[in-house]
DNA sequence: ACCTGAACACCGTTCAAGT
DNA sequence: ACCTGAACACCGTTCAAGT
C-alpha cells in the first residue's frame, strides 16, 4: 500500500544517477559499489545485474559528465552576438568550467580512465568547426584541441590515442563517425597521413612545446604594455 | 655469512625508493602496502614502523617526485646561451615534462595531493625570479605560473591555497621561508592584499580567463600568419 | 629498537539460490 | 527476469607479542 516505502525497480540508469549523487555528495573515494547500493536501498550485489564492474560504472559516470560539458558547451546561444571564433570558444571553455566546478572529482575521473569517452568527440567536432568557419586551418584547429585540452576536461591527456583494441569498431562505425563529424575526420586523416611510421598520431612533444609557445608569447606580450593587468 | 640473503635494515629511504620502483614498474593501481613490503622482503605491517600510513607514504612519494622536477629544471645549465626569460622558461617546462614522461604516475599522483608539496615552491621562485630579471613585473609572473602550472606539473589545480590546518606553520618558518623566497613573498604580499575578504587569495576564475586569453589571443596570431605552421 | 602473526573492518566480485 | 546470502580474495591498519 505505502507506495513511499515499495521499493522502486532498479535500472541502470537509477544506478548511474546514485553513483552521481555519492560523487557530487562525497566524492570519488568514498564511491564504492557498497554505497551506490545504500544510496539505493539494496544489496551491493545488485549492481552487477546492471553494471559489469566498477570500472565500467566509473566509465559511464564519465561518459555522463563529458556529456554533461557537451550540453554545456554546445547551447546555441553561446553562439549569439559572438564578435569573433574566439569569443565563442572562449565561452563554451567558461561553461565547460562550470560544469567542472559543479563536480570537482570529474578531471580526476576523466584523467584516470584509459580513453576519453565518446562524448567528448562531438564537443571537439563543434570547437573546430567554429575555428575553421572563423578562417583557421584545420592544422591549426588541431593544435588548438590540444592546446585546450585542459581548460575543457580540466587535464592534460592524449586526447585522440586509439583505443586499446582497434577491432572493436567497425567500417560501418567507423565511417558513420566521419560523416558525423567531418571537421574531426579531416583532422585524423591528416594526422594520420603526416605521421606514417610513428609510434602515434599526434607528436605530443611538438603540440606540448606549440602550446608553450603560445602562452609563453602571450605573457611576453603582455611584458610590453602592462596596462592591460596589474 | 651469505651478505646476499642477509636482510638489510629496513629505512624510511629504503621504503620510499620501494614504493617509487612499484609504481614505475606497474603504476599506482598496484601501488599497495603488501606489495611495497614484498619488494622490500618483509611484511606489510613493518612500513608502519617507518610511514603513518598509506596517505602519508603517498604524500612523501609526490615530494620526491616533485623534487626529482625541481632539480631538473633548476639545473643552472638551462640558463646557458638563453636569449630569453622565454628560452630559460621553456628549457625548465621541457625538463620538467621529461621527468613527468620517466614517472607517467606522477600528474596523477600530485593532483591527488591536497595541497602541492612543499618542494615545489623553490621550483615556482626560480621561474618568478627569471622572469622578473627578465622585466616582467610580479604580477605577470604570479599569473604566469598559474598558466604553466599544468605544464609544468602536468595537471591544472590550486597551487598556492593554504593548508587546512594554518597553525602548523609557525611564524618562523614563515619568515625563514619569505628570506629563502622573496619573490614568493612578495607574490603573496600583494595577493593577500587585493584579495582581503575573499575565499582564497587567488581569484581562479581570473586565472583561468587569463590563460583561456593567451591561447586564444596566440591562435588567432598564428591563424594570420599560417606560414610558420602547417 | 625493530619486526611480525593474528585479527578486524572494508572492499570488489562470484555464484548458487531464492522470488 | 531480477535480487540476495554466503563466501572468497584482497586491502589498510592495529596491537600485542616476539627478537
Amino acid at each position: 500500500m505505502p507506495a513511499r516505502t515499495t521499493k522502486e525497480a532498479l535500472s541502470r540508469e537509477r544506478v548511474l544517477d546514485a553513483a552521481l549523487a555519492v560523487a557530487d555528495l562525497d566524492g570519488l573515494g568514498t564511491l564504492t559499489m557498497r554505497r551506490v547500493a545504500e544510496e539505493l536501498d539494496c544489496e551491493a550485489m545488485s549492481l552487477y545485474y546492471y553494471v559489469r564492474d566498477k570500472e565500467s560504472l566509473l566509465a559511464a559516470l564519465t561518459e555522463a559528465v563529458v556529456g554533461e560539458i557537451c550540453e554545456s558547451c554546445l547551447d546555441p546561444s553561446l553562439q549569439e552576438g559572438a564578435a569573433d571564433w574566439r569569443e565563442v570558444v572562449k565561452r563554451r571553455c567558461l561553461a565547460a568550467r562550470e560544469v567542472m566546478l559543479r563536480h570537482p572529482w570529474a578531471p580526476h575521473l576523466v584523467a584516470s580512465q584509459p580513453t576519453a569517452p565518446s562524448t567528448a568527440y562531438a564537443l571537439f567536432e563543434a570547437l573546430v568547426a567554429t575555428m575553421v568557419d572563423g578562417g583557421c586551418s584545420h592544422s591549426l584547429a588541431h593544435r588548438a584541441i590540444h592546446s585546450l585540452g585542459s581548460m575543457l576536461l580540466g587535464f592534460t591527456q592524449e586526447l585522440f590515442e586509439p583505443e586499446a583494441g582497434d577491432g572493436d569498431i567497425s567500417m560501418e562505425e567507423m565511417e558513420a563517425l566521419a560523416l558525423a563529424m567531418p571537421h574531426l575526420a579531416k583532422i585524423a586523416e591528416v594526422a594520420a597521413h603526416e605521421s606514417k611510421g610513428a609510434l602515434s598520431m599526434c607528436d605530443t612533444q611538438a603540440e606540448f612545446e606549440f602550446t608553450l609557445g603560445l602562452i609563453l608569447d602571450g605573457l611576453e606580450a603582455h611584458r610590453c604594455e602592462p596596462d592591460s593587468a596589474h
